[in-house]
DNA sequence: AGACTTCTCTACCATTTGGTCAGTGGGTGA
DNA sequence: TCACCCACTGACCAAATGGTAGAGAAGTCT
């Protein structure tokens, strides 16, 4: 495998692109000969790396649970062992990623449409760290550090409220609220004012 | 136009089947064909009574936003003059509409996919119930019934947990919460407990 | 050099897609 | 009865779609 700095792979660029415009445009609305064509490729081209569409889109999705994976992974390494601080983190990083990366989350929406196969294959993937996910909050919970709550429909309310932010633009512009960087920080800190009371109601805050 | 008992026309179970179709498995996803077909007419039917398939999308939203508009009409008639009382009824009212027609709410995700030219066209039709609500809201916190917050923020959080209950089947299920009717009367009662801290946090609270 | 592998392309193909056209039949008003 | 309109349909069509087959270019191994 001789890709030494010959820049991305042919394949990699495919994956990257589609993951992008299946992310936005949505996988139906996406021809393989339009995505060839913004890579400046032939459709058989795609079609040598990923022998059917629907092949494509699983490597895609498969990709995204990866970046997805390793931004919280990076997230939660870089934060101290402080619980709400580890929450914040979080938060604070999959914004970056929305501001960075809406497409990811796109895809996310895009493919947990109700009855989707791949929303199967996305949960399988996201399985260890929903896992992980449930288990840190419970434990924090049993040692009296949040609220007692359902973990699992705190992480639910966490997921929608935070995708929302990335995918919902339309509906904001519709509010009045442009997608500007000053909004998505004021959202960002209304999540985590949300986050917040939702864990530490009778606690000491550290919000402002 | 004599529509004596002959039941609904063929142009209303029209767009009431792509409204389904369309609100649950795509726009792009649905030919004109499978439409068809569902209705046991055929494809030229439908051309006849929408022009192109387009055109049928945008009949389809308008009722869509009619018959939102309408329920939420309706559940603020309904409600006393007590404001939390009113955001509440509101509140359940979706809640409702979630639960008896989830297709409904899915196209309006659908619909607002960054970039659709739809999302304008269903923003414009929203618009007199937007503003109603940002009057509502401002003369409530005006008035000190409400905390004070950019209205506009708090109706965005709304939508984004409403919708996301109605949408967002998949990922639930993906943290093990199915779609029962429990389920969603928890996910009920933490949006109002949400919305009930926002609005009212140094307040006489009406829950529990 | 020659065989082999990897990658990309040109040339096709069957099917599906949204859409047109020219009707047909039934009802209604003059 | 005749003209007219409305709702609907069968027969097509051009374009686009996902996919196949095969060849050529370039590198690698022997």
């Amino acid at each position: 495998m001789g890709e030494i700095s010959t820049g991305p792979t042919t394949k990699e660029r495919i994956l990257e692109d589609a993951l992008t415009t299946f992310g936005t445009r949505g996988y139906d609305a996406t021809s393989l000969d339009a995505l060839a064509g913004q890579l400046g490729i032939r459709k058989q081209t795609i079609l040598y790396h990923f022998s059917t569409k629907e092949d494509l889109l699983t490597a895609v999705v498969d990709r995204a649970a990866l970046d997805l994976l390793a931004t919280i992974e990076q997230a939660l390494d870089s934060a101290g062992p402080e619980s709400w601080e580890r929450v914040e983190a979080l938060v604070r990083r999959i914004f970056r990623l929305a501001l960075v990366r809406p497409e990811l989350l796109g895809l996310m929406r895009e493919v947990s449409r109700p009855g989707s196969s791949m929303a199967e294959r996305l949960a399988a993937q996201m399985e260890p760290l929903i896992r992980r996910g449930r288990i840190f909050l419970q434990r924090e919970m049993a040692a009296g550090r949040f609220q007692k709550a359902d973990a699992n429909y705190v992480m639910l309310s966490a997921y929608s409220a935070v995708v929302g932010v990335a995918t919902e633009v339309e509906v904001s512009r519709a509010l009045g609220i442009e997608p500007t960087l000053r909004s998505m920080v004021e959202r960002r800190k209304q999540i985590l004012h949300f986050l917040n009371s939702a864990l530490l109601e009778n606690t000491t805050t550290s919000d402002s």
